[in-house]
RNA sequence: GGCAGAUUGCCCGAGCGGCCAAUGGGAGCGGACUGUAAAUCCGUCGCGAAAGCUUCGAAGGUUCGAAUCCUUCAUCUGCCA
């Protein structure tokens, strides 16, 4: 299968290319063939994140353009622990590995094709890793790893004072060995990874130079960042995960529709698949028109269909209409806001013990993390029922505040929204 | 193995026997302004309606009273073997 040939200039467009080998010499094995790629994930919790998604998608662009993915799970890098700057990690039981294996690999798998020509293949490092003994791991890999330059290598050098276990400090070895195993058994000469990954990337295409003579090529994508520099794609409530158990797809939307005027270009060319006029136009209307917030919403609609499927994000679109229109609750119809209520996340209490108060309310709907916290809330006028500020924290609701019949709508602050249902 | 230092609330970081639920900054949250944006300003930020209760690595102890003193333990850092 031939190449798209705007592969990598389309890849650079997006700022998808942070680091890289040479790419000219990839450009030309791209020229020359098929290429095979992979792309590794490591079981670090049960769901991925923002920042697994931008490999995943680019994964995607990449058999789009006609390279074959390898998609690597890390059943064996996942026991021992990238290093972070934020220090050692706690090690996970085999059993947790193997649970969060599947959840990944489940993940991942909607968005790779495992059919045709450059059909996607997943693989789980845990294969060729069980059985390799020390003796043969410390001979034949070790062995091409100077220490000197392990130390030296930026991940390393920030942990030497704060400390790093030898498990932690031989992590690159294994993630370059899967590189190598992938070069030997599937003819993979691309990686690629985020720039956090950069040391593990060279480390395999090293590897691959030293231990067969073979050539290798690896890019590393940005970290996406805030533009004070932080770390993009956390929430109140942490990451932002991909699995609607622990984000909801309705709370996922509202992160990308909320996303700043200066960085949502950034984001259209990093997590969709909008053509480069398509994306022009919408950053010039963000200049132009930036209240109609029109890249902001195609942002969030683009993404949330990619995660969560073109039904799903119907359903959040009219929820959200429903919730941030300007009209009165009570004119909706039951359905609608019923259903917009559960996408924002619903509640409920039993009508036989009679209604609680506001402040109770909204502990229940989540909106408050404890009846001091709601009180405040209240006291701040951050606090409204059906879109109407409540001023008493004894307040207790009445059978006309009730909108289509059992729900009440709780509010906190300018966006947040929780139903409460009475049964 | 020896010596020295560190461990405070989500994070950083003051406090060094009572005035400490604990200064300050950041993050977060609410309000104003807007566009469900940014910046800015204001407020808030352990639990409890309150009385009060539980916090300052862990467990004991001294004291009328401890985050602050003592003992042991754990973890980390540095120096010496």
């Amino acid at each position: 299968m031939s190449t798209h040939p705007d592969l990598l200039d389309d890849l650079e467009w997006r700022g998808l290319i942070a680091h890289s080998t040479d790419l000219d010499a990839l450009r030309s094995a791209l020229a020359a063939g098929s290429v095979k790629f992979y792309v590794g994930f490591d079981p670090t919790a049960p769901s991925l994140h923002m920042g697994n998604l931008v490999q995943i998608l680019t994964a995607k662009r990449l058999q789009e353009a006609g390279l074959t993915p390898y998609a690597l799970v890390g059943g064996a890098t996942g026991m021992i622990g990238d290093p972070r700057d934020s220090g050692e990690r706690t090690l996970n039981s085999l059993d947790t590995v193997q649970e969060w294996v599947e959840r990944v690999r489940r993940q991942i798998e909607p968005f790779l094709s495992f059919e045709g020509e450059n059909a996607a293949t997943m693989v789980n490092n845990y294969e060729w890793t069980e059985s390799l003994s020390v003796i043969d791991f410390l001979r034949d890999i070790g062995k091409h790893f100077p220490v000197n330059r392990m130390l030296a290598r930026e991940t390393v050098k920030r942990r030497l004072e704060s400390g790093i276990s030898y498990t932690e400090f031989s992590y690159v070895l294994l993630q370059s060995m899967d590189f190598l195993n992938l070069y030997r058994t599937h003819g993979v000469t691309l990686q690629f990874g985020g720039s956090d990954q950069w040391g593990n990337l060279t480390g395999g295409v090293d590897l691959i130079r030293r231990a067969d003579g073979g050539t290798a090529h690896a890019f590393a994508t940005p970290l996406i960042t805030k533009p004070d520099g932080t770390k993009y794609g956390k929430t109140e409530g942490g990451a932002l995960w991909l699995d609607p158990e622990m984000m909801s797809p309705y709370a996922f939307f509202q992160f990308w529709l909320n996303v700043e005027d200066e960085k949502v270009g950034e984001l259209l060319r990093v997590f969709t698949f909008l053509s480069r006029d398509e994306i022009e136009g919408l950053e010039a209307e963000t200049s132009e028109k930036p209240w109609l917030r029109a890249a902001q919403k195609r942002l969030a609609e683009e993404v949330t269909t990619l995660v969560h499927g073109a039904a799903e994000t119907e359903r959040i679109k009219a929820a959200s209409a429903a919730l941030f229109g300007s009209g009165d609750l009570h004119e909706l119809s039951g359905s609608t806001l019923a259903s917009a209520l559960s996408e924002a996340g619903g509640s409920s209490f039993s009508r036989s013990e009679g209604t609680p108060d506001i402040v109770a309310l909204l502990v229940l709907a989540g909106l408050a993390k404890s009846n001091g916290d709601a009180r405040r809330t209240i006291k701040e006028g951050g606090a409204y029922l059906n879109n109407q500020r409540v001023e008493d924290p004894e307040y207790v609701p009445t059978d006309a505040d009730f909108v289509a019949g059992d729900w009440l709508v709780l509010r906190k602050g300018k966006k947040n929204f929780a139903g409460v249902q009475a049964v």
